[in-house]
RNA sequence: CGGGGCGUAGUGUAACGGUAGCACGAGUCCUUUGGGAGGAUUUAGUCCGAGUUCAAAUCUCGGCGCCCCGACCA
C-alpha cells in the first residue's frame, strides 16, 4: 500500500463532538468517515482492520459451523409467528415498500434461520448442527454512541446451533465459549465469560466483557478467579465474597460487551414449527441456541484499549499493515529508489507494508501520522540510514530504535 | 424516549445586535527536509425556515443534525 494513493488524509484535531477516544482515533487517523450517528463508512485503513478481523472469527466458526449468508430485508410474515414484529418494533427498522408491502431489516435472524431450518433439519440425524453468518444488522439504537461501540448498522457475526437435546446443547455452547474466547484473546482483548439474563428470549446467557471505562455496562467481577456477573442480575455486591472462588473479592468495574450467547430452547423453534423425528419416529422440537459478536464493535474496543495520547497502536493480529516505512527527508532519487527497494522486498516476502512516499511532507509530519496510524513496526529511510545502508525500525508502542541492514528486517519483525 | 450541551470554511476556534476574523488544511511560486518547517499569494463558512429589528452568526419560535447523562439494549 502506498500511502500517496490509499484515500488517506489524516486530521490534527477531532471533531470537537467526539468523546470517545476510539471515534476521535479512528477518524483523525480517517479509517473511518460518520455518515450519520451510528452509520460508518470504513475506509481502506478500517477496512484493512475490518478483514482482519473477520478473518479471526471465520478461522475459529469454521471449527465449528459452515458460513452462510442471508439476507438484510425481511419480509413481515417471517417476524410475524414469534411475535417479534410487535416486540421488536422499537428496535427494527419496519417500513412499507411503494406496494404498501410491509418489511423490516433483520437486527438478527432467528426467525430467518429457523424457517431454513426446516428444510434442512427433518430428522435426529441431522443434529446436531450449526451454521453462522457474517452479515450487516440494522437496529434503530434511540441513541447512539461512542463511536463504533453502539451503531445503527453494523457487521455481526451470528451463529445459529440446532440440537435434539440439552445435553448436545451444552457441549456446543461450552465449545463456542471457549472459541469467544480465542477470539477475543487473537484480537489482543482480555474478555470475561460474564453471566447475564437472556434478554426478552432467553433466560441463559452469558456475555464477553472488556473491562473499559469506555464501557457502557456493569459488572461484577472477582479478579482471582475470572468470574464475573452482570450487574443487572447481580446477587452479590462489590466488596463481597466470589461465589465461585470464595477467596477473591467481588469489584464492580465498567466494561465493554463485545459478544453475547443464548440458549435459546424452543423459544423459536415452537412458533415456527420446527422439528424432528426421533429413532422411534416420534416428533420434537428443535432446540437451538444462537452466538453473536459485533465487529464494529470489536474495532472499537480494541482501540479503546490499545493507544496512548500519540494515536493508536495495533495488536499485530488486527493491524492494517505490519510495517509503516517511512521516507524521510528530501526525496533524491537514489533515497526513493534504495527505499522503494526495501518495499518491493517486504511485499515480495509476504509483509503488509503501508509505505509513507508522499513527496514534501516534513518528516515530523509523517512521524506524527506514524504514531497516529499506530502499525505495529516503523521502519524509517532517511539520508543518514541509506548512507550506512540501513533501515531504522521501532516499535509503535516502544521507543528504543535499531538500525538493520535492509535484508535483516524480516528476521526482526518475526 | 426524558434531561443537558452544541451547530460559523474540510478541521479547530473568534466576532457587544453593526465590515464574518484567525490557525491548520487545500491551490500556486520560492526556500526547507529526523518530530506536525518558513515566506509570498489564492481558496473556502454563519445547518434550514420563519419572526423581532434600520441592522441577526448573535435575540425569539419551529425544524433538522451532532455529542453527553439516564432509560432502553435480539
Amino acid at each position: 500500500m502506498r500511502q500517496s494513493k490509499l484515500f488517506l488524509k489524516t486530521q490534527r484535531e477531532a471533531p470537537r463532538d467526539e468523546t470517545a477516544a476510539n471515534a476521535q482515533l479512528l477518524i483523525r487517523a480517517n479509517f473511518i468517515h460518520k455518515l450519520m450517528a451510528g452509520v460508518y463508512s470504513f475506509l481502506p485503513l478500517g477496512f484493512k482492520v475490518k478483514e482482519k478481523i473477520i478473518r479471526i472469527i471465520r478461522e475459529e466458526m469454521d471449527k465449528l459451523g459452515a458460513e452462510m449468508i442471508m439476507p438484510a430485508l425481511h419480509p413481515k410474515s417471517v417476524w410475524e409467528p414469534t411475535g417479534r414484529w410487535k416486540a421488536l418494533s422499537k428496535v427494527m427498522y419496519q417500513f412499507k415498500d411503494q406496494t404498501g408491502r410491509e418489511m423490516g431489516l433483520g437486527p438478527t435472524h432467528e426467525e430467518v434461520i429457523a424457517e431454513i431450518a426446516k428444510h434442512v433439519i427433518t430428522s435426529y440425524q441431522d443434529l446436531p448442527i450449526a451454521v453462522y453468518q457474517i452479515q450487516t444488522k440494522f437496529r434503530s439504537e434511540e441513541r447512539p454512541k461512542s463511536g463504533l461501540l453502539r451503531g445503527r448498522e453494523f457487521t455481526m457475526k451470528d451463529l445459529y446451533s440446532f440440537h435434539a437435546d440439552d445435553v448436545s446443547l451444552e457441549e456446543f455452547y461450552d465449545r463456542v465459549k471457549e472459541s469467544y474466547q480465542t477470539v477475543f484473546k487473537r484480537c489482543h482483548l482480555k474478555s470475561y465469560v460474564t453471566e447475564a439474563s437472556g434478554g426478552d428470549f432467553s433466560k441463559y446467557s452469558h456475555e464477553f466483557m472488556v473491562e473499559s471505562p469506555a464501557g457502557e455496562d456493569e459488572i461484577l467481577l472477582c479478579r482471582l478467579c475470572g468470574w464475573a456477573q452482570n450487574k443487572e442480575i447481580a446477587e452479590g455486591k462489590a466488596g463481597g465474597r466470589c461465589p465461585k472462588c470464595g477467596k477473591g473479592v467481588l469489584e464492580k468495574v465498567s466494561s465493554i460487551e463485545v459478544g453475547n450467547i443464548f440458549k435459546l430452547g424452543t423459544r423459536f423453534s415452537e412458533p415456527v414449527g420446527l422439528v424432528f423425528k426421533d429413532s422411534r419416529g416420534a416428533t420434537h422440537q428443535v432446540i437451538m441456541a444462537s452466538y453473536g459478536i459485533g465487529v464494529e464493535r470489536l474495532i472499537g474496543t480494541i482501540v479503546e484499549e490499545h493507544h496512548d495520547e500519540r494515536g493508536i497502536i495495533w495488536p499485530e493480529s488486527v493491524a492494517p499493515a505490519r510495517v509503516h516505512l517511512l521516507l524521510i527527508g528530501e526525496a533524491a532519487p537514489a533515497l526513493i529508489k534504495f527505499t522503494d527497494r526495501v518495499y518491493d522486498d517486504l511485499v515480495k516476502a509476504g509483509v503488509e507494508v503501508l509505505y509513507d512516499d508522499r513527496e514534501g511532507v516534513s518528516p515530523g509530519e509523517k512521524f506524527a501520522d506514524a504514531d497516529l496510524i499506530g502499525l505495529p513496526w516503523r521502519a524509517v529511510v532517511s539520508t543518514k540510514t541509506v548512507a550506512a545502508d540501513k533501515v531504522e525500525l521501532k516499535r509503535r508502542a516502544e521507543t528504543e530504535t535499531t538500525l538493520v541492514k535492509p535484508k535483516e528486517i524480516n528476521a526482526v519483525i518475526k
